[in-house]
DNA sequence: GTGCTCGAGACAGTGACTGTCTCAATGGGC
DNA sequence: GCCCATTGAGACAGTCACTGTCTCGAGCAC
């Protein structure tokens, strides 16, 4: 399956991602060209787009998009998804490092360092806040029907639900980003999202050991 | 106050709203350029980009974004917001055309018809859907020290909850635009928002007169 | 090894957006 | 009614993100 090209693909991904912070960091993102990056990642322009789609692209990086609807299956409960949420929050943040996968190969998601960089510019930049609003949005539209499988929500209740849920944890995400991300991310979660597990009665059994 | 320089202002930017519209709904939003649009309004296309900033801002307009902090504030009762929502979702509704605004001068909201134009766009284009997105981010931030002034949430919550209100108002209004715009508006946010009511125990006594 | 495929680079083109300059019309002061 | 400062519209050039297409070479199956 992982053949060889795609080894250099990953690679090159991560390269152009860390080559890219790198100038963003030193002059702004608005100050960096795509072709700067391409010739800091020794790739061609095309390839970045091919990559990422848009320059935004290369900060935001998926993650979720990439998810395919299987495994957003078994890992959102749709009875309790700010359990499920904080669970894979917490998740996150207690990898350390590249997680489960190895650290040369490119595998598993970027270390803590690089994924503070990014979020970063998740608020201090505009048009790569709007790209994560996108990704957000289309994370709702995956989210909705599974919440709308349970029969305790109307299809409208579940889109609805589902924006309250991902743009709720948007919004923690940056109380968490003003605050100087010291604290754990997760205590904003559950901070922020306690008065949304009203929605979900089911979910009001908390303090889990 | 409203000199004629103001005027002249507001007129143009109604015509070139319109016959943006025009040429989207003819030939597609993505086919159509802003010489174009600005050519069909006779206007430069700088002025173009000095009324509305961007190609998207022509459908989008802000509304919310013109409305003061002032009106925001008489206008959205902290202790059930929802119901602020559903209050001023009714008034647009029931105003048949250009509302309290004489007509010819292009004062009040665009009519009607006029409004359901801009909203399929809201949702058939993607980069229109970002900018309105932007718009609800906005408005949240925005509202959410509001939410936050009654002392019944902390920030962070006050933050989740202005997201979850205004995104949830976004997936409501898509249910409606999916569902061919027959139905009231007020309907689907009542409906949909439902769940949410139970973030403000306060508006919990339903069935208005 | 040999052919097939698929991806990377090169390249040209488009159009959104910016900054700056000039000029005319406006609106205020007399 | 007249003059001047302000303000905003148009013209224009430039930048850069992004697209489509073509060619070529390296991977992969056989």
């Amino acid at each position: 399956m992982s053949g060889l090209r795609e080894r250099w693909r990953l690679k090159a991904m991560r390269t152009i991602q860390e080559r890219a912070l790198d100038l963003f960091d030193e002059r702004g993102f608005g100050a960096v060209t795509i072709e700067e990056i391409a010739a800091a990642a020794e790739v061609s322009p095309s390839s970045v787009y091919r990559y990422f789609g848009t320059k935004e692209g290369i900060v935001v990086a998926d993650e979720f998009d990439r998810m395919s609807l299987e495994t957003l299956k078994d890992f959102l409960d749709p009875g309790d998804p700010i359990g499920s949420l904080l669970q894979a929050v917490r998740a996150y943040e207690s990898a350390p490092e590249g997680t489960s996968g190895s650290e040369d190969a490119g595998e598993g998601p970027q270390t803590e360092q690089s994924a503070w960089r990014r979020v970063r510019y998740f608020f201090a930049e505009p048009s790569v806040r709007e790209a994560v609003h996108a990704n957000l949005d289309r994370a709702s539209q995956r989210i909705a029907p599974l919440i709308a499988a349970t029969g305790e929500l109307t299809e409208t209740q579940a889109r609805v639900t589902a924006n309250a849920l991902v743009f709720g944890y948007f919004a923690a995400l940056e109380q968490w980003y003003l605050d100087g991300g010291d604290r754990p991310i997760a205590d904003y979660v559950e901070e922020g999202m306690r008065p949304l597990r009203s929605i979900w009665p089911s979910s009001h059994h908390e303090h889990p050991a």
